[in-house]
DNA sequence: CTACATGCAAAGCATTTGCATAGCC
DNA sequence: GGCTATGCAAATGCTTTGCATGTAG
């Protein structure tokens, strides 16, 4: 985590963005709560904590350019608030319709990206798969 | 496209739904519009050509009865409306990013959903999958 | 006739923006 | 010191809701 830290400071300078001790609570939030995918909500909640006086407008802003900057990823969902997570590359999210948690799921998967090129004149930038379901908790709770 | 409204008609009264002009109107639009995924507020300007005095809130209404019902389908995108599509299986979307277009893949990709449960105890329900990209007509302007 | 659908206006919610002030580089 | 980030409040855009009225079954 350290690490990757680092690395997210790294690009922000490269991006010419300034370190301020907001943006850096930000990212530490983002970064201790990789698995939760957390919103901006809950990343203003747990933020401001470490930065007081934080405003939510500051944490949306800077989701912003550092999702623009390609340094985290902003993912959209059926009636949720945006989520956001570290992992840039393209992978599977299991969106629980029970709890709202998410969860990513390891495999890449082969992707077609040059058929469909070919089959349709459509260039694919980007992907996402999303899995709607239902996670073991509350599978367990359903029995 | 009389036999998919046939079918429409059908789910919509053993959903226990009534059939009003209203309704009618917005099934049409859909169905004349397939290919465009459209969006609330396209469906409520060609809807109100059919059905004068009609009410973007009828429309939202419609919708998301249809959508419960499963008769059609609600797709959520980033940054953009909400869209409507009558093909309720699970495929792939091509999203245009310079003009916001959506395509069909018509290849239904082989889904490891039990893969999914075995490895995660997640149970799959519904799928996404989406490709951000460049239509044809995209690419060929920024030539 | 009765329950559901409609239209209107207002509320809701997540997100964005305008603007003056503060603070990083 | 200049230019970007911040905080506040207000605005935005899409969607939902409350309520009185209309209408399909």
């Amino acid at each position: 985590m350290e690490e990757r830290k680092a690395t997210i400071l790294r690009k922000l300078k490269e991006g010419g963005l300034k370190l301020t001790s907001q943006r850096l609570a930000i990212i530490e939030v983002l970064l201790e709560n990789t698995l939760l995918h957390p919103g901006a909500s809950y990343i203003y909640q747990k933020a401001k904590k470490k930065v007081k006086g934080l405003s939510l407008s500051t944490v949306y802003y800077t989701l912003n350019e550092l999702s623009t900057q390609g340094i985290i990823k902003m993912l959209e969902f059926d009636k949720m608030e945006n989520r956001y997570e570290g992992n840039t590359f393209n992978h599977l999210n299991l969106v629980c319709m029970g709890c709202g948690s998410i969860q990513d799921f390891p495999k890449t998967l082969p992707i077609p990206s040059k058929q469909v090129e070919k089959k349709m004149g459509f260039r694919p930038y980007e992907m996402r798969f999303e899995y709607y379901g239902y996670c073991k908790k509350c599978l367990q709770r359903k029995k």
